[in-house]
DNA sequence: CGAATTTGACCAGCGC
DNA sequence: GCGCTGGTCAAATTCG
């Protein structure tokens, strides 16, 4: 079941520091190795709005009109990571819904449709600890598999119509299959490296999957229509699937606590406290590879940092997805030398730092945002969430 | 008391 | 058209 997984499992990498070993970004129609970071970088051109040195703001989010555009923002915070090893895109169509769950290994995604012929693939080959991310646009197709248990009949049988129609057709996104979406096969360590602040919603068991999938959406604004859905891969413990969907409506969070609240961040002080020793907060010293500071156990990460490694990767990355759906990859090798180089870049440019102070600040006290820490102390050993923990640090 | 999480229920989409 | 499944809602519960 699904309750082997605790949020120490969750959060343990991100106390680890991440390797910042090789990561080789290749795209699948031109692998292009470069022994020199920096003459790679020179290679690259940047639009003012892509140029990973370029911090238009801080302030700004709407970068374009492009869908992807928010789940972006979301998700970049994952890209460069060294541990993100993996990037596939669907440039239309359908995700596979083998991603959802059973996709057979994030190094072992196999093409078995036309549709993922058609992806363009990144390979960062390596990775104990890889990742894999899915661009696409629409619905994840919902694969056939043999039946199996059925959790719960939903739906068919007419029960009362305590659900008016109306909370039914506000949904965002009728169409499942027109939706953008996001699919980030991502590590632990990278899981927590997300600046939105997200409420989780919902939670269902995924047929096939023995974990269950947690719904989230963006926290930060009320009308946000942001969604999120995370699960672990049910054939690489230490992978999750996250998946975005829906655009923000408001700026991005610079800081990634801002709209953290303070709520069920219970920390290590609860029962949980044997698997939530580690708890979120040290997300907050999770470090990054490009973050790395002693940051207290208890003390969201703090913003500039993140920043400036955030930016950098943050608009590399946006570089490689922008295009809609279409992969922009600048033909790079992404290997240690280049990441710290990147940081150095950074930290010495970027003093865009912290502004925005996020939306919107709930309530005194900045809740630890829930992001994921409880979705996994729930998926955990009869964990309570509130392990929460939640997502509160950037790794 | 307010906000986040949990959880059962409802509904739409999709495949057969 | 039917049934299954995923996605979302919202009341109840939990927590700071």
């Amino acid at each position: 079941m699904a309750e082997d997984w605790d949020l120490f499992a969750v959060v343990k990498g991100c106390t680890s520091a991440p390797n910042i070993a090789t990561t080789n970004i290749i795209q699948n129609t031109n692998t292009t190795n470069l022994e020199d970071p920096l003459a790679c970088l020179a290679s690259l051109t940047f639009r003012e709005e892509d140029d990973p040195f370029y911090f238009p703001n801080l302030a700004v989010q709407k970068r374009s009109n492009n869908d992807l555009g928010e789940p972006q923002d979301s998700y970049e915070a994952f890209l460069l990571d060294p541990t993100i090893t993996s990037i596939t895109t669907y440039s239309q169509g359908r995700i596979p819904s083998s991603f959802d769950s059973d996709f057979g290994g994030l190094d072992g995604i196999q093409p078995r449709s036309p549709q993922e012929q058609a992806k363009t693939s990144i390979s960062l080959p390596f990775s104990p600890t890889s990742s894999n991310f899915v661009f696409g646009e629409s619905g994840i197709q919902r694969k056939q598999q043999p039946q199996q248990q059925k959790p719960k009949q939903a739906g068919t049988s007419s029960v009362l119509p305590l659900r008016t129609m109306q909370s039914q057709a506000s949904r965002p996104g009728k169409r499942k299959s027109q939706q953008k979406r996001v699919v980030c096969h991502v590590t632990e360590d990278n899981l927590s490296a997300d600046l939105w602040a997200w409420r989780k919603y919902g939670q269902k068991p995924i047929k096939g999957s023995p974990y269950p999938r947690n719904y989230y959406r963006c926290s930060s604004s009320k009308g946000c229509a942001a969604r999120k859905q995370v699960e672990k891969s049910n054939t690489d413990a230490d992978i999750f699937i996250v998946t975005y969907t829906g655009d923000h409506t408001h700026p991005r969070p610079t800081h990634r606590n801002s709209l953290a609240g303070s709520t069920r961040n219970k920390v290590a002080t609860s029962k949980d406290s044997d698997s939530a020793q580690p708890n979120i907060a040290n997300n907050a010293s999770c470090s990054s590879p490009l973050s790395a500071t002693s940051l207290s156990p208890k003390t969201p990460s703090p913003a500039p940092l993140e920043e400036d490694s955030m930016n950098d990767n943050d608009k590399n990355f946006e570089e490689m997805v922008d295009e809609d759906d279409d992969l922009l990859l600048p033909n790079m090798v992404m290997n240690e030398d280049l990441l710290l180089e990147l940081q150095e870049l950074g930290n010495s440019s970027s003093t865009a730092g912290g502004t925005a102070a996020g939306t919107s600040s709930k309530k005194g006290g900045l809740r630890q945002r829930p992001a994921f820490g409880d979705n996994f102390s729930s998926w955990g050993p009869g964990s309570s969430a509130t392990a929460g923990a939640t997502a509160g640090g950037y790794c």
